[in-house]
RNA sequence: GGCCCGUUGGUGAAAUGGUUGAACACAUUGCCCUCUCAAGGCAACAUUCACGGGUUCAAAUCCCGUACGGGUCACCA
C-alpha cells in the first residue's frame, strides 16, 4: 500500500472561500489520518486572465492560521516540484504530454475558432437543446495540420472520445458513477496560448505528483469520466476519487464569492476563530460517529472517515458557528482569553484608570464573537443618558422609588469605603442589605443600572463598580440620584 | 433541454430492513440559578423521514415512477 498523497489545489484569484477551506480540511484530513500521508499545496494558475495579486499570501496565510500544515508546495519545496502550474509549463510537460496523448489516440488538433463554436452554442442553448460540438477538424490530415501549424496558424488541443460504450469511476463518497461516452464533450486540453487547461494540467499533475485521492467539490462529478478516459489512454493509475458536497448559502444557492457571501478572511475580521471555524466547517457534510462536536485538529485526524461524507448539500449556518465560538472562547484559560481580547478591549475602552483585566474577566462567559465587544463596553468610557424607568423590574421588586433610597444607602457606605477592592465593595453591599432587611436585587440592581446607564451590560452592580474605582462611581451615582430627584 | 447528483425538523445531522412511538447539537420556547445580560442546569419542540406505488412478516432504510432542488454541458477552475 503507497503512501496517501492528497493535494490542495486552489487557484490564486481573491479571498479563501468556505468551501473551498473545506476540502482544504478534507484533503489535509484524508492524508494525515494516516501517520505517513502527504499533504500538498498545488498553485493553479492556468488562467491567467484570473489572477489576482496577492492571493497566493491568502492561501499561505489561510492554511497557516488554520494548523493545516502542507508537507509539499511552492513556498517549501518537496520532490514533485515545481508546485505552481505556470511554472510547470516552463518545461514544456504538458505540451509534451498533450501531443503524447495525440500519437495514443486519445486528443486532435483543433483550428476551429472559438467564436464560432460559441455562436452554435448559443443558438443550441436558446432552443434548449443539448449542445455538443462536434469538431471537424479531427478528420484533418496529418499534412494538413502540419502546414497549419508551420504557417503559424493558432490550434488547441482537443480531446477525443469514442461515442461508443459508457464509461465509470467509483466515488468514495457517491458510489459507482456511469455515464454514456456519448454525452460527453471533447473538451479543450490545451489553450492556445499554450496553457493547460483544468481538464488537462489536472490530470497531468496528479499522475506526476503521485497523488492517491483526489478531494474536490461535487461539480466535478460530471467531469470526471472524462478525466478517466485520459487516465486510460495513457495507461496510468487512477487516484480515489472523493467529491464532496457543497456547501450552500440557502437552500437554492452555494455560498461563494461572487455572492459576497463571508470568506475566511472576513470570518476572522469579525471576530472568529480560526480553530472555530476549522472545526465547524468539519461538521459540514461530514458526521462524526460518536456525539462529540467540538474538536481540536489533531482529534480530527483521528475521528474523520470518509465513509461519513454526505452527498447532500449543507447549508452554512451562522448561528451554530457563533455558539461553537463561544465555546471556543469559553474554553480557554483566563490569561489565553485576555491576551486574545486586550487589543479589542484598548479599543474599546481608552480611559487607562480601568482594569482590563477585570474587564475580561466579566467578558469571558458573555461573548460569542470578538466583535461584540465594542458595543458592550460603551458604557465605561460615556456615561450614557438614560431613562429613570431603567430602575423599574418587577422581578426585582424595583422601581423609582426604591432606586431612590437604595442608591441614597448604598452611597453613604461606599463613600465610607477607604480600601476599593471587589470583596470589600461586595461585604458592604451585601451588609448592608441585611441591614435594610431587602433583596439583593432591590439595591444591587439600582446601583448596575446608575453606574452604566444601561438595561444590560456584562457583569453586575460590584464587578462593575470595581472597575469604575471609587470617585467614578460615586460621580455616576450622583449624577443617578439627581435625575431620580429630579423626576420624583 | 441532455447527462450526473441530491431530497430526514428552521439549521447541521444520526439511523444503513426489526430494542426508532426518528439520537445528538444549533436555533426557538418555558423553567431553575441569578444584582441585569450572559454562562450553566433542566424541559418542550418531526404521529414521521418530498410525494405516489411496489418488494417484505417488517422500510426513513431496498426497487420503480413523479415532483422539487443542485451541478454540468467554457480556450474558468
Amino acid at each position: 500500500m503507497s503512501k496517501v498523497r492528497t493535494r490542495f489545489a486552489p487557484s490564486p484569484t481573491g479571498y479563501m472561500h468556505i468551501g473551498n477551506l473545506r476540502t482544504a480540511l478534507y484533503e489535509y484530513l484524508v492524508a494525515k489520518k494516516e501517520d505517513d500521508g502527504v499533504f500538498i499545496l498545488r498553485i493553479e494558475d492556468t488562467d491567467q486572465g484570473r489572477l489576482v495579486e496577492g492571493a497566493t499570501d491568502i492561501i499561505y496565510d489561510t492554511l497557516k492560521q488554520c494548523g493545516l500544515k502542507h508537507d509539499e508546495g511552492p513556498d517549501i519545496g518537496g520532490n514533485y516540484g515545481p508546485y505552481v502550474q505556470s511554472e510547470r509549463m516552463k518545461s514544456g510537460i504538458y505540451k509534451e504530454y498533450a501531443w503524447k496523448l495525440i500519437e495514443l489516440g486519445g486528443a486532435h488538433v483543433c483550428f476551429c475558432k472559438e467564436e464560432d463554436i460559441e455562436e452554435q452554442r448559443k443558438i443550441a442553448l436558446a432552443k434548449n437543446v443539448s449542445f455538443k460540438y462536434d469538431d471537424p477538424c479531427k478528420f484533418l490530415s496529418q499534412q494538413e495540420i502540419e502546414q497549419r501549424i508551420a504557417a503559424g496558424e493558432k490550434y488547441v488541443i482537443r480531446q477525443n472520445i469514442n461515442p461508443e460504450g459508457t464509461t465509470s469511476f467509483d466515488d468514495e463518497v457517491y458510489g459507482t458513477i456511469t455515464v454514456e461516452n456519448s454525452t460527453l464533450d471533447e473538451s479543450i486540453l490545451l489553450k492556445s496560448d499554450g496553457f493547460p487547461t483544468y481538464n488537462f494540467a489536472n490530470v497531468i499533475d496528479d499522475h506526476m505528483m503521485e497523488i492517491t485521492h483526489v478531494v474536490r467539490g461535487n461539480e466535478y462529478l460530471s467531469s470526471t469520466p472524462k478525466y478517466n478516459l485520459i487516465y486510460e489512454a495513457f495507461g496510468w493509475n487512477k487516484p480515489t476519487y472523493i467529491h464532496c458536497p457543497p456547501v450552500m448559502k440557502d437552500e437554492h444557492q452555494k455560498l461563494s464569492k461572487r455572492n459576497g457571501d463571508a470568506s475566511f478572511q472576513d470570518l476572522v475580521a469579525k471576530g472568529y476563530l480560526p480553530q472555530a471555524i476549522i472545526n465547524y466547517i468539519a461538521l459540514l457534510g461530514w458526521a462524526p460517529e460518536t456525539e462529540q462536536e467540538i474538536y481540536t485538529l489533531d482529534e480530527l485526524k483521528k475521528a474523520f472517515n470518509v465513509k461519513r461524507i454526505g452527498t447532500s448539500g449543507a447549508i452554512f449556518d451562522i448561528e451554530k458557528l457563533r455558539w461553537m465560538n463561544g465555546m471556543y472562547l469559553r474554553a480557554m484559560s483566563l490569561e489565553d482569553f485576555t491576551a486574545l481580547i486586550m487589543p479589542e478591549i484598548e479599543k474599546a475602552v481608552k480611559n487607562p484608570v480601568y482594569d482590563k483585566q477585570e474587564i475580561a474577566k466579566i467578558l469571558q462567559p458573555r461573548i460569542s464573537i470578538l466583535s461584540e465587544i465594542p458595543e458592550m463596553l460603551d458604557f465605561f468610557d460615556t456615561y450614557p443618558a438614560f431613562d429613570n424607568s431603567f430602575y423599574v423590574n418587577k422581578k426585582m421588586k424595583t422601581n423609582e422609588e426604591i432606586a431612590l433610597k437604595s442608591l441614597i444607602e448604598a452611597r453613604k457606605i461606599l463613600s465610607s469605603l477607604e480600601d476599593w477592592r471587589e470583596p470589600i465593595i461586595h461585604d458592604a453591599l451585601m451588609n448592608l442589605i441585611q441591614q435594610l432587611q431587602i433583596k439583593n436585587g432591590q439595591l444591587l440592581f439600582p446601583v448596575r443600572i446608575a453606574l452604566s446607564g444601561k438595561q444590560f451590560t456584562p457583569g453586575g452592580a460590584i464587578e462593575i463598580a470595581t472597575i469604575l474605582r471609587k470617585e467614578e462611581t460615586l460621580r455616576r451615582i450622583d449624577s443617578a440620584l439627581k435625575q431620580l430627584q429630579n423626576n420624583l
